[in-house]
DNA sequence: ACGTTACCGAATATACTGTTCCATAGCGAA
DNA sequence: TTCGCTATGGAACAGTATATTCGGTAACGT
């Protein structure tokens, strides 16, 4: 890829995620976001067909880290068949959203836009795929798996959303607790 | 009440509820409501600030008839000591909401802002909290009662999403007994 | 050093918002 | 019915945002 090119889609990404957390996503306009990347308006258009793509391709971005890095784990898990805490994956997860830099945690508010939320619901049902068994336990016979599914991650984000609409005063094993806790 | 407002007032709503099940809130234009509704530009600003505001009013009248339904149901519970099942007071709300006829359904899918839905919550906070007897059993002691309470709200809210998101194709007393076997 | 390509910046068409104006028709009360 | 009041219509308006177009320029990879 060419520099300029990386270099300006690096611009227009740090100067999004910069207002994203000043501002909720509604209220960000193009002209704001090639002012602060300083990148000229027929350059942002060349990059991103409108903001909402512009969002989904950050969400990309930083989706794939954190749960490449979870889903690792929980490949390990299976594989060795480890003696430490099952529900370490899911407190990996809450650790790596609050040391985050990359200001996730403001857009999984709900002063941010649902969008976003869909996208991070969509992976986390692929990685609560991976750890059913940890909740079998409290699944009830009725219940479809589907639902289940959806269920379990539902209650992630949900969990996720009431510890920042509270000040984040619960420590990262606190909130794994109280998920494991509810769902 | 003016009888020129009053019926100025429905057109508006009329219009913005067909709108709404067309497409998502944010793509609605006020040019699009007058445009139906059949009244001035001025008009409609005379009537509301915003069409945020527009949406808030509606969500106060649609949820003012469905939670006073249910808000009786419980009390009434409370008063005469029913034996009747003490979870009706939900099935009575999926049920209106199944055969609602002011489009509640499309508007908390996805599809449609998460304004609404936060709306929505709130309301149904309040009356999650004149039927927490109904989940003590489930409630692990570690949890904290604000937090509880957000929770339930929540997978009642997720429980409905999922229904809509599926093709409503179980009966209310089916979603009534996912929700309670969820929570 | 070369051809290619991304960029700038300025101009542009289009669309939506929210406000203002006056004339008019409908309203409630005497 | 009559009268004063007010909500409405219709149109114009400024302000703002989106998305596209263009030719000149500078940076790029080979």
């Amino acid at each position: 890829m060419d520099r300029r090119q990386r270099k300006t889609r690096e611009a227009i990404f740090a100067a999004f995620t910069a207002l994203l957390s000043q501002k909720e996503f509604a209220h960000i306009t193009v002209g704001e976001i090639i002012d602060r990347a300083d990148v000229g308006r027929a350059t942002f258009y060349a990059h991103f067909e409108t903001k909402e793509f512009l969002l989904k391709e950050l969400c990309e971005e930083l989706f794939c880290h954190i749960f490449d890095a979870a889903h690792g784990e929980a490949c390990d898990h299976r594989h060795i068949f480890s003696c430490e805490a099952p529900d370490s994956v899911f407190l990996h997860l809450v650790q790596h959203l609050q040391r985050n830099d990359n200001h996730v945690l403001e857009l999984l508010s709900c002063q941010s836009n649902d969008l976003f939320l869909r996208y991070f619901k969509t992976d986390l049902i692929k990685l609560v795929n991976t750890q059913l068994p940890l909740f079998a336990a409290r699944k009830s016979d009725e219940l479809p798996e589907a639902f289940w599914v959806d269920h379990i991650a539902s209650v992630f984000v949900d969990t996720i959303r009431w510890w920042l609409d509270n000040g984040r005063r619960e420590s990262p094993e606190t909130i794994t607790a109280y998920f494991l806790a509810a769902v």
